[in-house]
Order: C-alpha cells, then sequence, then structure tokens
DNA sequence: TAGCTCGTAAACATGA
DNA sequence: CTCATGTTTACGAGCT
C-alpha cells in the first residue's frame, strides 16, 4: 500500500542559510532527527527506493554500479535535475555475490547513495516498494558548481537532487564510522570499509589513488576505531570496531551541536513507542534539561515534528523518506525540501522477516549515525520526568 | 598567532 | 617478489 502525505503548502520559509560551511552541518534540533530516527525504527519497513521528482535518489536495494565509467558528471549544474533519460538498472539483480557480510543489511538503508539519473517524471511513479519523494521543480538556483577538477568536499549537504560523484561531506572518519556502525556485527575489515564507502558513495569507486591510505591511516590513527580479531578467511586483516567510548564524539563531530533547542513545542510531547534505550555511557551530557535560546528552528522541523507527534497512516513512511534524505544530504535538506512536496511512499508489507529484536534497534542506530545524531537519547519519552538512564559502563 | 582537524603522500614493517 | 594491511611522520589547508 502506499500513504501520501502531501505537505502544507507552507511557504517562504527558507530560513536562513543554513548550512554552507564544512562538513556535515546539523540545523535541525538532533533531538528530532533522532526522534524521526526511532519512529522510523519502529516501523522497521524495508525502504526501496526513493525518489525525487522521479528522480532515483537512493536504491536501497543497492544497485551498484549501474554503469558508470564515462560518467560526465562535471556537468551537474548544482540542481536542475537534467531530462536524462531515466536508466534504472534492473535493479532485481542481487549484489555482488562476494557475500559481503553486510548483504544482510537488506532491512536497512541499503545504498545510502544516489543514482545519477536525471530522469524526471513529473508524476509519482510509484513502484512496488519505493519511497518516492515527489517535489515541484524548484527553481535552481544558480550555484554555479564549478566543474572545477580538483575534488572539494561537496560543501553543504544540497538539495536533493545533486549528482552523485561528488566527494562526500563526509570526513573519513565519518565514513569508516558509518560503514562499520551499518555492518550487522558493527565490525568489518577494512576491505569491506572500502566496499561500503565505495558503494554509498560511488565518488570513490574512481576517485584517485591515495584514499584508501586515507582510510587505513584514519583506522590506526584515530582512537575511535580499534582493531579487533582478525577476520577468518580474510587475508590478514582484522576487524575494526567503534570504540564505545568514542563514539558519542565521533558522532558529534559529523554533526555539530548547532541547535539546542527542544525538538518541537508542538503537538506535545512526542511519544514515540519504542523504548529500547541503549545503555550509553553518555557522560557529560551538556545537554539535558537545558534549552537554549536559538529559536530559529527551521519551518520544516516544524513539520515534521507534528508529523511524529500526530502519527497519521502514512507518517512514518513520510518520516523515513525524511530521514533518508537528511542521511543522505544532511539535515539541512528538510528545510529546503520545497513548499509543496509530496511525499509518497509505498513501503514493502512483507516485513514479515522478524528478526530477532536487536534488528529494529539496530536500524535505529544506523539510521542515527548516519544522519548523525547520536542515538540511545538520554531523554525518554517521560513527559517530563529526566532521563535517569542508568548508564551501564561497561556496555553491552 | 597557536592549535586542532583533515586529507594526502609516503616510508616502513608484516604477513599472505 | 607482490599485495594487502597497518603504523607513523610530515606537510599543507582550513577553521577557531
Ligand atoms: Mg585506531
Amino acid at each position: 500500500m502506499a500513504f501520501l502525505v502531501q505537505m502544507a503548502p507552507m511557504r517562504g520559509e527558507r530560513g536562513g542559510s543554513p548550512a554552507r560551511g564544512a562538513r556535515a552541518s546539523l540545523p535541525l534540533p538532533r533531538r528530532l532527527i533522532r526522534q524521526i530516527a526511532r519512529h522510523v525504527a519502529s516501523s522497521g519497513r524495508s525502504l526501496r527506493r526513493l525518489e525525487v521528482s522521479g528522480r532515483v535518489i537512493d536504491n536501497f536495494d543497492d544497485i551498484e554500479d549501474a554503469s558508470d565509467d564515462s560518467d560526465m558528471e562535471q556537468s551537474q549544474p548544482a540542481v536542475a535535475c537534467g531530462g536524462n533519460a531515466g536508466n534504472l538498472p534492473p535493479a532485481d539483480h542481487d549484489d555482488e555475490l562476494t557475500s559481503l557480510s553486510w548483504l544482510q543489511d537488506r532491512n536497512l538503508l541499503r545504498g545510502i547513495n544516489l543514482t545519477k539519473n536525471g530522469v524526471d517524471m513529473e508524476d509519482t511513479k510509484m513502484i512496488d516498494n519505493q519511497i518516492i519523494v515527489k517535489r515541484e521543480t524548484k527553481t535552481p538556483p544558480p550555484v554555479a558548481r564549478v566543474p572545477s577538477p580538483p575534488r572539494t568536499p561537496c560543501k553543504a549537504p544540497p538539495s536533493p537532487p545533486v549528482n552523485t560523484h561528488t566527494k562526500p561531506p563526509y570526513s573519513f572518519s565519518c565514513l569508516i564510522f558509518m560503514a562499520i556502525e551499518a555492518a550487522p556485527a558493527r565490525a568489518l575489515p577494512v576491505k569491506e570499509i572500502y566496499a561500503w564507502i565505495v558503494r554509498h558513495f560511488p565518488y570513490f569507486r574512481h576517485a584517485p589513488q591515495g584514499w584508501k591510505n586515507s582510510v587505513r591511516h584514519n583506522l590506526s590513527l584515530n582512537k575511535c576505531f580499534h582493531k579487533v580479531a582478525a577476520a577468518p578467511g580474510l587475508g590478514k586483516g582484522s576487524l575494526w570496531t567503534v570504540d564505545p567510548q568514542h563514539r558519542a564524539s565521533l558522532l558529534q563531530k559529523s554533526s555539530p551541536q548547532a541547535f539546542g533547542r527542544q525538538p518541537i513545542p508542538a503537538a506535545g510531547e512526542v511519544e514515540m513507542s519504542s523504548g529500547g534505550e541503549a545503555a550509553e555511557p553518555e557522560r557529560a551530557s551538556p545537554e539535558r534539561g537545558e534549552r537554549p535560546e536559538r529559536g530559529e528552528r527551521p519551518a520544516r522541523a516544524a513539520l515534521l515534528a507534528r508529523r511524529l507527534a500526530e502519527p497519521e497512516p502514512g507518517a512514518d513512511e513520510y518520516l523515513a523518506a525524511a530521514t533518508v534524505l537528511a542521511m543522505k544530504y544532511g539535515p539541512a535538506v528538510l528545510d529546503q525540501l520545497p513548499p509543496a512536496a509530496h511525499l509518497v511512499i509505498s513501503r514493502c508489507a512483507r516485513d514479515e522477516h522478524s528478526y530477532s529484536g536487536g534488528e529494529e534497534r539496530r536500524t535505529a542506530e544506523a539510521l542515527l549515525n548516519l544522519a548523525g545524531v547520536q542515538p540511545a537519547p538520554p531523554a525518554p519519552p517521560a513527559p517530563h520526568a529526566p532521563p535517569a538512564t542508568h548508564a551501564q559502563p561497561a556496555h553491552s
């Protein structure tokens, strides 16, 4: 079934210039994103595809290289979704049989990467099991994206329809982190970290050699990453994990505190169901009952908050799409979405995978990580009661 | 200016 | 020997 949620025509939001600076910035309240993620996770459905204006943004079903060699990416006029022929790959194929462990992740964000095809059919094409985010063809600001050869970090998570193959706005630390966190075992050999990165950020497929060196360099140098048991079967490599002690800081790095404001005043507390909190050390968490001023909460945030608060039929899906977008382009996009945006989501009703409990939670965390938000919210849904999360020093 | 984070390059060391 | 995996140093660019 497909739900259709139509955004209120609210216009003129725009709200300042969100992220424009360096790496991923987080213009949306983390709390909000967190809730979104949790919400999505609680509904634990498998997303298949995300489209914006008919343009495939994500294929969670792994499409791998849908042929891209002569990629003429340097022609991306910033946003203007060209009228390129939609070449969505069969997508029915099965991934490389290399049996990467993370393949088991089918349930969560498959491929956080966008395929470069400028399809632009004006209507909501809803294929089975997919998420479609339809949006008005917004007027692409003349962001003149210089085709400059030197790869620049793809500043500020741009609005949805952006070309792939640009250097992601995430640091290697983040990329590695995401890769590891997205893995079922929360551990990966360096090779698979490479694979994850390439898959999710095609830019690296043809990126000048050296990035792998950077990855390894980062792994060993960064205290956040630890080497553990050696991976059997695979050469001599070891499995890399994220040090739970540094997890928070790592996450923080990918998401500047920015707002500290409350999620959203509207619709009273958002009491998401699932309360599976993770006992994250959560030390010295300055944020708590605090509420710094800074009321420049984006309009979109309010809307999302409402959706969270008023769970309606398509809420979950809507949020799922929003989260995916946030993950991919940075929370800023949520505020950049054009006024009258439709989010049509159709999901796969056959989610009876019935994984053991952890599954959904993993999904939630993966979402959070990818969105650059710290999981294990210290503040439970409780209306006013303080977190009181009896932290478990020694994680699980 | 000083300090810190990042990205790169590169020299080495090991083990397959 | 070659390749993959790790460790380390060194440097320059940016940002605070
Ligand atoms: Mg390390």
